[in-house]
DNA sequence: CAAATATAATTGATATATCAATAATATTCA
DNA sequence: TGAATATTATTGATATATCAATTATATTTG
């Protein structure tokens, strides 16, 4: 190579290390709580909670995860009790999916936790830091998917 | 759950959007311009360039990646040609990995690529809004490794 | 209506992520 | 020195990421 960069002065290898470091951190916090759901899995769940008949394509969309990765997780959260999940009334190529009382409760009982480690991660970035910050992810996403 | 929040309103979900939209955008111009390796596998290339004396582990600290990821990716990588790996003169435990010359040609062809990905992805985005953009990913890295 | 096309989901293959266990070798220190 | 400990790398198991192919069902359209 011609000439020479420095990883740290490359924005998105910095972008890589913080959101991998946040989930580290997030997921050790659920396994030292006792919950037992990857923040995959969570977001899944909070998906469905939010939208209980999305197809699993939309579900796919919403969580940027491809639709394949959403048939394994969401066969995994049915084996898990978590999901329910039945056929779609009109529409026989679809699923209708729901929470379970057992992951309505999970959800609940995790989202202090969830927050707690929001708060943590944001620590000392003020309002306004994070505001501009979530701007520029925002212009990042348009100019990725233009 | 108590309280309803908006997916789109969680900070870690833009970043994880952001990140994925880049990534995916990146792969993409790869793929289209014929070359054949992953971002990943780009960028544990360029580590080993850097510095050929690494340990895997080492690598597997500097690109955020699990000790088992790098002995994978590196074994692809020596099947590949990309990687010559011989065994370290003095510590039996460790070999000694460096790029063949198939690699460093590919790192310099890819380079303009790459450097263009950043520049499309980050277009609109003035150079006073990135660097405080890059301060507040350190912060959040910070936080989340303190 | 029937054929073409589109949509929803699954499955297979390969790469990566993560944790845990193991093997080989080095280092430390009693 | 020799036993305990640490380091380096591999391997196995399970989850997720991505692409491609396939199946089943719906929709469109000639």
């Amino acid at each position: 190579m011609s000439e020479q960069e420095n990883l740290e002065d490359i924005l998105f290898y910095s972008l890589e290390r913080s959101i991998k470091s946040y989930r580290q951190f997030a997921q050790q916090q659920l396994v030292k709580k006792g919950f037992e759901i990857t923040i995959d899995q969570w977001l899944l769940l909070k998906t469905v909670y939010d939208n209980p008949g999305q197809t699993q394509n939309q579900i796919a969309q919403t969580i940027f995860k491809d639709f394949a990765s959403v048939t394994r997780m969401v066969e995994l959260l049915v084996e898990g009790k978590y999901i329910i999940r039945n056929p779609h009334p009109t529409d026989r190529r679809r699923f209708h999916l729901k929470l379970s009382e057992l992951a309505v409760n999970l959800l609940d009982n995790m989202q202090l936790v969830i927050e707690n480690n929001r708060r943590i991660a944001l620590n000392n970035i003020s309002k306004q830091q994070i505001l501009q910050f979530h701007q520029v992810l925002d212009l990042i996403y348009n100019n990725c998917t233009a």
